[in-house]
DNA sequence: GTACGTTCATTTTTT
DNA sequence: ATGAACGTAC
């Protein structure tokens, strides 16, 4: 091994023998700060630069995107740029999305599918329930889909749900799993957590697939493994059953993802699954100071079950003490934040960049910007808004995903009347209930009224056009933003991305219409947002044409906030807990340490939630190299309430003599204002009991089932393919003849009467 | 069919 | 405090 120096200077002997360990699987269980990520790194320049291994036979599989970039960056420096090329990096989802967009085919499905964010996946959600007549306010749909989305992460399908729903709730969820996936389905739509489920039903399905990736991918990675699910878990078990060299780094005190399926048994699992895995641990902290750490380990040491009993160390001095300090309210505590920072930078030691204010909600950041903010304090807001989220954003992906995909409903709904073009709610409404029944994109829907408008008698099915749309108003609204659509598709595979973001969003007036709704100012904001877009998809213009958009497209789905978290920039942080995760700073801010909100409300009656919030608080301080403050408020507004607020338990769990408490500034105003304020009074109007709702009447049947009596080969809503129109949908079949006439909806070419003898048509295979 | 005003719930954490 | 969902007026 000393023959390759470069790979190993700078690492210590444990790490180094994690870095050179024997192939094979191999767990490395190492605390925070122990250069996990590092050691992951140097073992791909190891198996690359030392074992000669190719570097496309290697899989990494890594927490953020950031972290991806990152890796790669190092790897250029380790081996030399463009060693690592051919390397696949990139995130549990990401990595699945590639797979399928490749392969998902196998599965009966089109290539270009929509992936839906939270937001799509509510408004879905929504459709569910208006479906299935259930009440919003009865079942919220946000419950409901999480209940989904928990399944799916556990590899539960919808079948399985409903056979071993035991509550009232679970049978709703299931009935709405059901749905929810065939609306998915009838959209070309995944969501996040589909993602993942599919690709492993790919690899179960198909075990030429499996045996082509275990194949390519002799060699996998996976950095925190403590935070994988179910469904990650089967996945790497999969790719790596056949070579079994798989590498996995993690670390149980920093498990903080259970709430989406992350279960720390999959370490203790590893240990099963593989009776020959090499464990090592990495003890030594080489980033705090020794009095972060005590503080730190003080509270995981109190949680109530560890597995692996690490034991963290340090050669770094004891350092600062770790500040306590209380605030009166939420504005007072962030003030202090703000100061001590214009202190420290002042004193010449800190810049701005070396800051991290961490909070567990959201929420909190207000406050913390508000004191910022007249101090012109430099600072970043990790979270909050994404930029993708903001409405504009959403509408202008909308169109782009439509030109991509014209049966995301979803998309096609959101932008349907925006910029308004005289398409009202009812008559939106009336659409998406129909197509919905009959399991048919809207987009086919307004085709079959187009060939209706042409005389062409071929929209026939169920009736359901012909009474569509009675007003000839509505009705060309409809057609002429059909034909805006299909102009879009025609127009994308012969402009160049950014030109055609230009062209669309010209003749969409997207400029004109956000100047209209917001003003000037405003709308020219938002305008600029959505030329910032239009610069992102610069970045693809290398890429196949083919491939820009829906390169585009799933780079936008993906991304999460921390990957654009760039040091460069002089600024505080701002960021959850939760996403600090895997970062660094020289000083951080922990606000909020109250009851209530860390340890949070709603993981207060349950061991393991407490638990939970406990190793969060635990990530949260780790994450500090010289200087840890710990804030917490005398009293709190919440929604807009003024409460009191007790210290977090998690402060009592730390020996006094380990903190430097700060005088209490709060009290002496705190007295003045305590009053009469005490009241936490919650139970106004209970919901009243639950009452068994009418359990939705049977939706209307949907996929017009294959009539026993005829002799078709196609049939209503089916998926279909043809040499010269492409993909479709069919309309309508019969026989005429002795032959079958069929008629077919075609993405972007219209509605369209074939003979199913000479067509030369293309099922897509069903499951 | 749209635009505006009122009520009401809403907040964990994220890909 | 803020935003979404509903009702009423144009």
């Amino acid at each position: 091994m000393s023959d390759e120096p470069d790979m190993l200077s700078g690492l210590n002997p444990v790490q180094r023998q994690a870095v050179t360990v024997a192939p094979g699987p191999v767990l490395v269980l190492a605390g925070p700060g122990s250069g996990k990520t590092r050691v992951l790194t140097h073992r791909v320049a190891y198996l690359i630069g030392a074992q000669r291994v190719d570097p496309f036979t290697i899989l990494a599989v890594t927490f953020t995107n950031k972290a991806a970039r990152e890796m790669r960056e190092r790897l250029d420096t380790l081996l030399g740029a463009g060693q690592a090329a051919a390397l696949t990096v990139g995130t549990f989802h990401r990595i699945c999305a590639r797979f399928l967009r490749r392969d998902i085919v196998h599965l009966g499905r089109e290539r270009d599918f929509a992936i839906y964010d939270s937001d799509d996946q509510l408004r879905v959600m929504r459709r569910v329930l208006r479906d299935l007549n259930f009440d919003e306010k009865k079942h919220a749909p946000r419950a409901i889909h999480a209940a989904i989305s928990r399944a799916k992460n556990e590899l539960v399908d919808a079948d399985a749900y409903s056979r071993q729903a035991r509550t009232y709730f679970d049978e709703v969820v299931a009935r709405c799993f059901v749905r929810y996936q065939e609306l998915l389905r009838d959209a070309n739509a995944l969501d996040f957590d589909d993602l993942l489920v599919e690709t492993v039903r790919l690899l179960t399905q198909h075990p030429d697939v499996l045996e082509r990736y275990q194949e390519r991918y002799r060699h996998i990675l996976a950095d925190e493994y403590q935070d994988t699910n179910r469904a990650q878990y089967v996945l790497l078990k999969q790719l790596a059953a056949k070579y079994r060299n798989i590498f996995v780094v993690g670390d149980e005190d920093q498990s903080v993802y259970a709430f989406r399926g992350a279960d720390i048994r999959n370490i203790q699992s590893f240990e099963r699954d593989y009776p020959e895995a090499q464990v090592i641990m990495l003890e030594q902290n080489y980033r705090s100071t020794q009095a972060i750490l005590d503080v730190a380990q003080a509270v995981i040491n109190r949680s109530a079950q560890r597995r692996h009993d690490k034991k963290l160390w340090t050669r770094n001095g004891k350092g600062v003490q770790v500040q306590l300090i209380e605030g009166y309210d939420q504005d007072e505590e962030a003030q202090l934040v703000a100061s001590e920072i214009a202190r420290l930078v002042a004193s010449g030691d800190y810049r701005y960049g070396d800051f991290a204010v961490m909070y567990r909600t959201n929420a909190q950041s207000r406050a913390v910007e508000e004191a910022f903010i007249p101090r012109t304090m430099p600072h970043i807001i990790v979270g909050g808004t994404r930029f993708y989220e903001r409405k504009e954003i959403k509408d202008a992906l909308a169109y782009l995903r439509l030109a991509l995909n014209p049966l995301d409903n979803i998309s096609f709904g959101r932008v349907m009347n925006w910029p308004v073009r005289g398409i009202g709610q009812r008559t939106q409404e009336d659409l998406e209930r129909r197509a919905s029944a009959l399991g048919i994109p809207i987009y086919t829907l307004l085709q079959m009224l187009a060939a209706g408008a042409n005389g062409a008698d071929a929209a026939d099915m169920d009736g359901a056009v012909r009474e569509l749309v009675a007003a000839p108003r509505t009705r060309n609204a409809l057609l002429s933003f059909l034909t805006l659509i299909d102009d879009v598709i025609n127009q994308r595979n012969t402009l160049p991305l950014g030109a055609l973001i230009d062209w669309l969003f010209d003749r969409v007036g997207f400029r004109e219409a956000l100047l209209r709704e917001y003003g000037e100012e405003d709308g020219g904001d938002r305008w600029n947002n959505v030329l910032e877009l239009r610069n992102v998809a610069e970045n693809y213009a290398n890429l196949p044409r083919e491939n820009q958009l829906a390169t585009l497209l799933e780079e936008v789905a993906l991304v999460s906030d921390v990957d654009s978290v760039q040091e460069e920039r002089d600024a505080i942080t701002c960021i959850t807990l939760h996403q600090a995760k895997g970062l660094e700073f020289p000083v951080v801010f922990i606000v909020g340490l109250e009851e209530g909100l860390l340890p949070h409300s709603r993981s207060t009656d349950d061991r393991s939630a407490l638990d939970e919030e406990r190793r969060l608080f635990y990530v949260g301080a780790t994450r500090a190299k010289q200087r840890l403050y710990l804030l917490h408020a005398f009293r709190r507004t919440v929604y807009g309430r003024m409460n009191m607020a007790t210290p977090s338990r998690f402060l009592q769990d730390i020996p006094p003599d380990l903190l430097q408490t700060a005088a209490k500034r709060g009290y002496a105003l705190a007295q003045q204002a305590t009053m009469f304020t005490g009241r936490t009074s919650l139970d106004r109007g209970k919901p009243a009991l639950r009452t068994r709702p009418s359990v939705a009447p049977a939706p209307a049947t949907r996929r017009a089932a294959p009539d026993a009596q005829r002799a078709v080969a196609f049939f209503a809503g089916q998926k279909v393919r043809h040499a010269h129109f492409g993909e479709g949908i069919v309309v309508s079949s019969k026989l005429v003849e002795g032959d079958e006439e069929v008629t077919v909806a075609f993405v972007g070419k219209g509605v369209r009467r074939l003979l199913a003898s000479f067509a030369n048509l293309q099922r897509a295979e069903e499951e």
